[in-house]
DNA sequence: TCTGGGGTCCTAGGACCC
DNA sequence: TCTGGGGTCCTAGGACCC
């Protein structure tokens, strides 16, 4: 039998605060997203306090702080570089893995054939990232991705246990299936919970039962994977090539409402300036800029979305093209009136930089275009130093209009904020 | 008063062509 | 000018994920 492997960190930003932080031990810790609004982590004794996944910050700051829970603001820096830790320590013990988030990983256990063993294999797995970068992780193993999910969704709630969940008889499936709702499998999301609902479809067990050509009909071949891969037909390969992105996003809420496009205007340049730097990092060029602009969903009586793209005539990795092709976008769809909550830069339609389609009415000469290509090049390596430049239409340093009044230090990426003792 | 950010895939429908 | 089917390509929108 083939048996595939979920590793997932419990709680991870929740115990990557925890990990330079040992008196916080056995303290429920709840991470909070951008501008504090929400919360996006809990730690084990938060959960067990009953901070919901999500629940506004404002909604339960007193009562949580009044009984002694800690609270961070999100520090992507220190979440990604022990995210790439634990990663690497997998990588090392595996021919094939899929890092899927910054979270979790897919195994490829093609060198085991025994259940047992599987499960020898997973125990020893949490035990050396515990050991070595001192996140705890939770394994789901079995022969199919969807049922890996279904036994680390188990073995969380095996409080005590070994952390590490196998899955293979059919009898077994069967039983642990028939206990699980539909909306907790991989790729069963709200609406579509409601909807089998209420064609009579609870359990992931009557999910499973059901004629499969009646759901491709329904609803379509990514059901239909679904219940093949409920069954214990592998559909859903383990991707170990990393494929290029096809869109990159930057988007935010703002800490205050903005209502003038002179406000507006130095935010999506800082949008688009950094969607530039993520775009030239993937080194691909793009084609589209779309920029879209809304009101809070919240507000029902201001409501307005606004969504244009800009088509660019060649690829382009520049951000002095990107700055000028959101201001167009911009420009359009901005209403005046609206006090706007978010918005966002969306680059997408890439080529790769090596494929240059000439413009019919583009004069520049090769020349032009690799001193384009240097300066950018330039500009980036200042950016990622101490140093940072910037273009005209951004805002200005000290203006920044995200709110982080919580924020750890960058335990492991920044000179200055190393861990001390005493 | 205050409600995240960044992705992927699939499908339906329109434009266009023969 | 109208008639008709079928194919491709593109886009917007909806669903899902963490």
């Amino acid at each position: 039998m083939k048996f595939l492997a979920l590793v997932d960190c419990d709680n991870f930003y929740a115990s990557c605060e925890r990990v330079f932080r040992p008196d916080l031990k056995e303290v429920p810790i709840v991470v909070l997203s951008n501008n504090d609004g929400c919360v996006i982590a809990r730690s084990k004794e938060a959960k067990a306090m009953g901070i919901k996944m999500g629940v506004p910050w404002f909604q339960v700051k007193e009562a949580y702080l009044s009984q002694g829970g800690k609270v961070f603001s999100s520090n992507f820096a220190l979440y990604g570089d022990l995210s790439k830790r634990v990663m690497n320590i997998l990588d090392g013990m595996v021919k094939r893995i899929e890092i899927y988030s910054i979270d979790e990983a897919f195994l490829d256990l093609e060198h085991i054939s025994n259940l047992d063993h599987a499960h020898e294999f997973g125990i020893y797995c949490r035990n050396i990232i515990k050991q070595w970068v001192g996140i705890p992780v939770r394994i789901g193993i079995a022969p199919t991705k969807t049922l890996t999910k279904v036994a680390s969704h188990i073995a969380k709630k095996k409080n005590g246990d070994a952390g590490v969940f196998c899955l293979s008889n059919q009898g077994h499936i069967a039983h642990i299936l028939k206990a699980l709702p539909i909306r907790e499998v991989w790729g069963i999301g709200h609406n579509l919970s409601k909807h089998l609902n209420q064609l009579g479809i609870y359990s992931a067990y009557e999910l499973m039962k059901t004629d499969i050509r009646f759901i491709r009909k329904k609803f379509g071949v990514v059901l239909e994977r679904t219940v093949r891969e409920l069954r214990g037909e592998s559909c859903i390969q383990i991707e170990d090539k990393i494929e290029p992105k096809k869109q990159i996003v930057v988007s935010r809420s703002f800490k205050e409402r903005i209502d003038s496009l002179e406000s507006l205007k130095p935010l999506i340049s800082n949008f688009a300036v950094r969607a530039g730097e993520k775009l030239r990092h993937e080194k691909q060029k793009c084609s589209k800029v779309s920029i879209f602009i809304s009101t809070s969903r919240f507000n029902k009586q201001l409501h307005h979305r606004g969504f244009n793209t800009f088509h660019f005539p060649y690829p382009v990795d520049d951000t002095r093209s990107i700055l000028m092709g959101a201001d167009r976008a911009l420009n359009i769809i901005f209403k005046k009136g609206y006090p706007y909550a978010k918005a966002g830069v969306l680059l997408s339609q890439f080529s790769h930089p090596t494929f240059i389609q000439h413009s019919l009415f583009d004069s520049k000469s090769q020349d032009q275009l690799k001193q384009d290509t240097n300066l950018m090049q330039a500009i980036d390596a200042l950016n990622s130093s101490q140093t940072q430049i910037y273009y005209a239409s951004q805002l200005s340093l000290g203006e920044s209009p995200i709110q982080k009044k919580m924020v750890s230090p960058r335990y492991t990426t920044n000179w200055w904020e190393l861990p001390t003792t005493k």
